[in-house]
RNA sequence: GCCGUGGUGGCGGAAUGGCAGACGCGGAGGUCUCAAAAACCUCUGGGGCGCAAGCUCCUUGAGAGUUCAAGUCUCUCCCACGGCACCA
């Protein structure tokens, strides 16, 4: 009876081994050539890893260890994003503060990526709660702030009575459909205004588009910055609304004459000065209280409402007979986005014709539509143009020059641009994240901490809960947020703190110099390490966290602290891995997996190679258990062959598979396919047991090449095979080099192809390496079956495609 | 509604425009065993014909197109998932 492979001594040995004498270590300015594979840090919330991140981190480590084997140098970091909600509210729930949480959970986490083999330099660990850490992203914040791209502004923001001020991000729809509520805990959330600092991401919008033809990402993951940038281009039109300018953003200046209304969204600001002047005052106001309270239902509903400023007229900027415009306000003209004020052309806007039909309002067309046109729909498209004056008979393309060109003359418009993508909030009243390093005066007027004094550092509260009046937690700690500005005088901390996301902008770059107490890293290592040559993470922050993370490079490179404008080079993004019912993991549904009861039970081997077979990186699909029971018994399989190597001569076949799963794996590899290089190894090993005994050189070269997916049983047979006794690092099998092939044992010589007639498969015939069309054509004539299918036609055409197909058209 | 991604056996999935279904799971039958588990061997997309080796038709969400040849390219539609949601 074959003995089993004990996977925990052998895994808890050479684990020991490996993470002692750091095996894994990326040297700087190596002679190497280098390569920076980058996954996403975790934030350590729970007690254990969560298989959903092995699923995530799996693959690349597996392709980190494939390159280090071919010769790189490589980096493959892990680090801590701690900052954030989870670790305050699970510190809350256990009673302790939100540093002793971090504290566990990244102890917890490292010892199981440490299970798991990840093979990562640990000397390169980084917390991003660490004063040491984020003394750079408040150096940083500096920078941004100096350069006026981090400001303060009254936002929309969504404000939550338990969590206080949430990100887009943070807040979700309710289950029931009433209004909105946060992601975490599901407490009630709505709109309120807020004087909040942002950063201005928009001043970069330009340079984020045309920088995408620097990067080499998967062509969807371009289109989605793309799309979340929302680059449109337009004119901004200035309106006379009693004596006062407002300034509307459209896409369609060659609409211009089409506009029977101007409405204003509910915080636009000329609202309050127009007030006084109207008779249904109170009725706006209420509906101003109504749409803010509301916004989410009435979003839910999709009803466009409004309200008349009555008596209050806008003229148009191009026509002087046009006087008496009305003004709306309404809840569908969204605040933040171009102006927040809209000229209405009910006859070519689906929305304002939505809402010109509700309230009464005249529908003027001015461009001509095609006759076969729905009369009821609306005409988007564009044509030539009517009852616009002068404009008459032009293209919309021209006309829309003319109009802008007609507005400039008469200051009264320009072309003009506007994008989607928003200055995003960046402060939070919250205790958990980093103080944003900036000192309120007297006067009120605002001074940066000196840079020596970085960090500012957060105190240890154990009393870290919002208060529901919205103001941060510091704001309580008095002794703490009590100073002196730069002249001596009483001055106040900022109180506010940073969001999770800012220290995650820019961890990659401290793995480079993660020590260093002169800068985030040193220039000539990041020269060397930069950029990222693959960057691997969840689908959910393709758009977000890759949008600002390169926003903040560029605003670095801008300021000389990094040496390049793009970060990084490749993203790929993973996909989701479900419960063993197909449904997403969760406590309710009962479908979680635990990897620690995984790993206990079948090694970390079959769970990184189950991981890396279960299908390509980018899908999502449900965990099977008997997927894993299959890699660990490919695990025993492997383990019991080890009795059969000897001196043996090599047979041929064994020799041409060998180099057949080697070439297929190198080819794989390089393409991130892992989970069809496990079928080449799956392959090879149901080859192996029908032989004798198994040759030295295969076995040897068999081990190296499942070393990146299972590396402790290609350890312990490594060193077995060897017969080493005694650990030496420069023998383990992990920083030995991948096994090379012999393309010349794969010439298969083609004996037989397949023979279509009329693209029909109906037989195959011999061939040999020189075979013509003519002797082809001579053998499909003298077989029987194809005889018999021709059906006595004649051969009209006779396509031969050299060792694939013959297709045979009569 | 918009943007993106995808749709291939009972299931996860393979297929530089050239023999669809590699590999794994599951299933069926068998060997071993008092029996079971484990392990091993054979078969396994569907229909029809045949005692049988085999023969034959159909098959990559639906429909059209390009091509000697389409899972793969083009168009239209349907469905699922992810993201954004009144974006002027």
């Amino acid at each position: 009876m074959m003995k089993r492979y004990d996977f925990k001594t052998s895994e808890a040995k050479w684990r020991e081994y490996w993470f002692n004498d750091n095996i894994y270590e990326s040297v700087d300015f190596s002679e190497k050539p280098k390569k920076y594979i980058l996954a996403e840090l975790p934030y350590p919330s729970g007690k254990f890893l969560h298989v959903g991140h092995m699923m995530r981190y799996t693959v690349p480590e597996i392709y980190s260890r494939f390159l280090r084997m071919r010769g790189y140098n490589v980096l493959f970091p892990m680090g801590w994003d701690c900052f954030g909600l989870p670790p305050e509210t699970y510190a809350q729930k256990e009673g302790i503060t939100p540093q002793e949480a971090i504290e566990q959970a990244t102890k917890a986490y490292k010892i199981s990526m440490m299970d798991m083999g990840y093979a990562i330099d640990w000397n390169r660990e980084i917390n991003t709660s660490d004063p040491e850490y984020y003394k750079w992203t408040q150096y940083m914040f500096l920078i941004l702030w100096r350069r006026g791209l981090a400001k303060q502004q009254e936002m929309p923001v969504w404000w939550c009575n338990e969590l206080g001020v949430l990100a887009d991000e943070e807040v979700l729809p309710a289950k029931d459909g009433n209004g909105r509520v946060s992601e975490r805990g599901g407490y009630p959330v709505q709109r309120k205004m807020f004087k909040q600092w942002v950063l201005d991401i928009p001043a970069y919008a330009d340079r984020l588009i045309s920088d995408l033809d620097k990067v080499d990402y998967e062509p969807s993951v371009k289109l989605a910055q793309k799309n979340w940038i929302g680059r449109k281009e337009g004119a901004q039109v200035k309106f006379d609304i009693d004596g006062n300018e407002v300034e509307v953003f459209t896409t369609r200046p060659d609409t211009l004459f089409g506009v029977t209304f101007i409405a204003l969204s509910p915080q636009h600001t000329l609202i309050d000065q127009l007030l006084d002047k109207i008779d249904n005052k109170q009725e706006v106001l209420d509906y101003i209280q109504k749409a803010e309270s509301l916004t989410d239902l009435e979003r839910q509903t999709k009803e466009k409402t409004g309200v008349k400023l009555n008596g209050i007229y806008a003229k148009h900027p191009l026509d002087a007979t046009k006087t008496n415009i009305p003004v709306m306000v309404a809840d569908y003209i969204l605040t933040d986005y171009g102006t927040g004020a809209v000229m209405g052309v009910p006859a070519h806007d689906e929305r304002d014709r939505e809402f010109a039909s509700k309230y009464g309002l005249e529908i003027l067309e001015v461009v001509e539509k095609p006759a076969d046109f729905d009369a009821k729909a609306v005409f988007t498209g564009e044509g030539t143009i009517i009852n616009s004056g002068v404009y008459n008979g032009l293209n919309s393309t021209d006309a829309r020059l003319k109009i802008v060109n007609d507005l400039e003359k008469l200051n009264k418009g320009r072309k003009a641009t506007t994008y989607k993508v928003r200055p995003q909030i960046f402060s939070r009243q919250r205790y958990w994240g980093e103080p944003i390093p900036l000192v309120y005066k007297q006067d009120n007027s605002i001074e940066a901490v000196a840079e020596k004094d970085l960090p500012v550092t957060l105190p240890v509260m154990r009393d870290f809960i919002v208060g529901s009046d919205g103001t941060s937690p510091l704001e309580k700690n008095t002794e703490w947020n009590s100073v002196n500005d730069s002249t001596g005088q009483p001055a106040k901390r900022e109180t506010d703190t940073m969001p999770t996301w800012a220290g995650s902008n820019w961890y990659y770059m401290r793995y480079i110099d993660p020590k260093n107490d002169k800068a985030p890293a040193d220039i000539e290592k990041l020269k060397y390490w930069m950029p990222i040559d693959m960057y691997f993470g969840d689908a959910g922050h393709t758009t977000a966290h890759l949008l600002y993370s390169r926003f903040w490079f560029k605003v670095l490179f801008d300021e000389g602290v990094v040496p390049l404008d793009e970060p990084y080079m490749y993203r790929m993004s993973g996909g989701m891995l479900l419960g063993p019912d197909g449904g997403k993991m969760s406590k309710s549904r009962g479908n979680v997996i635990n990897p620690k009861d995984e790993l206990e039970k079948y090694g970390a081997d079959a769970l990184r190679t189950y991981l890396a077979f279960i299908g390509p990186y980018e899908e999502t699909y449900p965990w099977n258990p008997r997927g894993l029971e299959a890699c660990s018994k490919l695990v025993q399989k492997i383990y019991d062959l080890k009795i059969k190597v000897s001196d043996a001569a090599i047979a041929d076949e064994t020799s041409k598979l060998l180099n057949k799963m080697i070439k297929n794996m190198t080819d794989m590899m390089d393409e991130l396919k892992m989970n069809t290089s496990v079928s080449e190894i799956m392959i090879f090993v149901n080859h192996l047991p029908k032989l004798e005994s198994i040759n030295k050189e295969v076995w040897e070269k068999f081990l190296l090449v499942i070393a990146p997916f299972m590396p402790f049983i290609a350890e312990e047979l490594w060193q077995e095979f060897h017969g080493y006794t005694k650990w030496n690092k420069e023998n383990s099998i992990h920083l030995q080099s991948w096994p090379s092939f012999d393309l010349s044992l794969l010439d298969e010589k083609v004996s037989e192809i397949p023979v279509q007639i009329n693209g029909k498969l109906r037989s195959e015939i011999p061939v040999t390496p020189d075979d013509n069309e003519q002797t082809i054509r001579t053998k499909v004539l003298q077989n029987e079956k194809l005889i018999k299918h021709m059906d006595g036609k004649e051969i009209k055409k006779l396509i031969y495609i050299k060792d694939k197909i013959v297709n045979v058209i009569i």
